[in-house]
DNA sequence: AATGATACTCGGC
DNA sequence: TTACGGCCGAGTATCATT
């Protein structure tokens, strides 16, 4: 049996508490860029936002444009306080069950023998943090993070072989975990628009198109035979710092400068997780919004401080050879890590 | 041919 | 009129090594 617990538009919610001005009003949670006043996007909304139209990934302006002034508020994001309150929630359900793996910010999976416990969460985080959330329980965690997303918010939703067989069949493709817009368009072109009608594709056709992992596991949702397993908890692999650019630009100065600064944060975590890295990579987002990125290792584990001037100009300079558009956005990505403790029992 | 490492893209939240 | 973040892991093609 396992249960998923997912936090109600987290940060809006954790806005909405901690902001007595926030009440009865629109919360609209922005990532703002720094680029003009009000430009970036919205991280998320709470659901009077979201009745009139407000989505997470939104424009901040196309957001404003939408929201009466005198019954909303902007604020910008704090995910320093959000992991906070999110290391609460967990110590809380660490508390009540043995088999827990938290899955983002706001999301838990766990393992227990019965369904009993569910509704015992919900109440514990709404007593201790004044904060609701939803909580799905099914056969498999697949089936437990579905049933959550259905009964969203404050709700509690527990289904057996024959409900969650059903609940997976029967939905949308978008719906489904691991199936984005990409995916749902392609299965589409089989003539498939809901996850049952999946058992009407030829096996080797949903490989041959999406590769042999994910053809594999869409397969595995028509046949019912997708995996009942919790995963492994795991350590983080890698750590990036992203950043936009106060204008679009081609100039090796000022992208240095942007990584310069960037690259201190995350360079801290690496120190503080006791790590070295191997490999490292610039990211960058042109003026089309399209992602790309160089990347190298090296050969031996670098320090958390180890000079990589050189090496970023590098890959810089390679990018502006090969792509000649403008850079908005611009990251770096740390990764390949080894613990620096502990080694002794390697001998 | 098999295995592992690397470089890069995709997409969820 | 247009408007647009900052993360992270999964997955895959290709290259290197044996």
């Amino acid at each position: 049996m396992y249960l998923h617990v997912d936090m109600d538009y987290f940060y809006a919610q954790v806005e909405e508490k901690r902001r007595p001005m926030a009440k009865g009003k629109i919360v609209v949670v922005c990532m703002y860029s720094g680029r003009t006043p009000d430009s970036g996007a919205v991280a998320t909304v709470n659901y009077l936002g979201r009745e009139i139209g407000i989505k997470a990934g939104m424009p901040i302006m196309l957001a404003k444009k939408r929201a009466p002034p005198a019954d909303s508020i902007f604020v910008p994001a704090d995910r320093e306080y959000y992991a906070l309150i999110s290391a609460q929630i967990d110590e809380i359900i660490r508390k009540i069950f043995k088999r827990v793996v938290q899955s983002s910010i706001d999301e838990w999976n766990i393992e227990d023998e019965t369904a009993e416990n569910a509704p015992k969460i919900k109440e514990i985080i709404k007593k201790e943090l004044d904060l609701t959330c939803t909580v799905g329980v099914a056969p498999s965690p697949l089936g437990a993070k579905m049933a959550a997303s259905k009964a969203k918010p404050d709700g509690l939703l527990i289904l057996n072989d024959q409900t969650e067989k059903k609940l997976i069949e029967d939905s949308d493709l978008e719906k489904v975990p691991g199936i984005g817009p990409k995916t749902a368009e392609a299965l589409r072109e089989f003539g498939v628009n809901k996850v049952g009608e999946l058992k009407n594709v030829d096996p080797m056709a949903l490989v041959e198109t999406f590769g042999k992992k994910s053809g594999g596991w869409l397969h595995s949702l028509a046949t019912g035979n997708y995996p009942k397993e919790l995963g492994e908890e795991k350590e983080q692999e890698e750590v990036s710092r992203y950043g936009t650019l106060k204008e679009k630009t081609r100039d090796m100065n000022m992208m240095i400068n942007k990584i310069d600064e960037l690259e201190k944060d995350a360079r801290e975590w690496i120190m503080h997780m006791k790590k070295s890295f191997r490999t490292f990579t610039i990211m960058f987002i042109t003026e089309d919004m399209k992602v790309h990125s160089k990347s190298m290792s090296f050969k031996n584990p670098m320090p958390w401080n180890a000079d990589t001037n050189e090496e970023e100009k590098a890959l810089i300079a390679e990018f502006l050879q090969e792509n000649h558009l403008y850079i908005r956005r611009i990251g770096i990505r740390f990764g390949n890590f080894m613990d620096l403790s502990g080694q002794t029992t390697l001998f």
